[in-house]
DNA sequence: TCTAACCTTGACACTAATGTCAGAGTCCAG
DNA sequence: CTGGACTCTGACATTAGTGTCAAGGTTAGA
């Protein structure tokens, strides 16, 4: 499909998405006019890229950890370098801690609206 | 306290306290030589701040939320204005997709760790 | 008293993620 | 074959969160 449309079906604008292609985060055959193909699957992709983007992750470490998410027949497990192994444990602890963050401000404002909607 | 002991305690550059203050997260008195003067309980609250901006809570919506949190005692429930309750409802529905997110992705991640530490 | 360490404000720079616009090519529909 | 819709690249603007530096005031200690 071309970007236009999946422009429309995931919701990112057509810039974005040239965007993530550009920073390695999707990638797209190109037809012979030079316009950009993008596979039937690419829309889940971008709308896990844009969940995390919205989730605060930025695109260097989407960019890390996309490869080890979905399609994990793709993977052909290379010898996975110790480096980013490391990088992989640390981004899972501080998602573990950005999660329990969020969702403790979340309860406080949910005990809040509470609150208020029983003294309404 | 004075600025550098806060920026020490809570690890945050003094730097962005003060851009904190500017942008009304948090308040100090002013010693008479012009130096901020920040009680003990700023601690707390810029810790805090400091976790929701790392979990991609934006200035602004911290600024909203804040006041509902912690010392509630010190809030006088003011006929909370309608409009803010609605924006403070979608900023809950959106911190919980927003955990969901990071903690999907990051299950993803461990699961990948445990496959390669599995092999290994 | 002088120096070092602290504080002040203000300015400039940078990155990430986006918006927007310009100029040019492509393609379909009338 | 022409106009409108779509695409391309590239450039510039913007916002948020930070870093950094300059020029100056304050204060504590040798």
């Amino acid at each position: 499909m071309r970007i236009g449309e999946l422009a429309e079906r995931t919701g990112a604008p057509a810039r974005m998405l040239r965007y993530y292609e550009q920073h390695g985060l999707i990638t797209a055959e190109r037809s012979p006019n030079g316009y950009r193909d993008f596979p039937e699957a690419i829309v889940d992709r971008v709308r896990q890229i844009r969940g995390l983007l919205d989730a605060g992750v930025p695109v260097k470490i989407i960019k890390q950890i996309l490869p080890c998410l979905g399609s994990p027949e793709e993977i052909y497990f290379p010898v996975p370098d110790p480096e980013m192994l490391a990088q992989l444990e640390e981004q899972r602890d501080r998602m573990t801690r950005k999660a329990e963050c969020v969702l403790r401000n979340r309860d406080a404002i949910a005990a809040y609206l509470e609150r208020v909607s029983g003294t309404a």
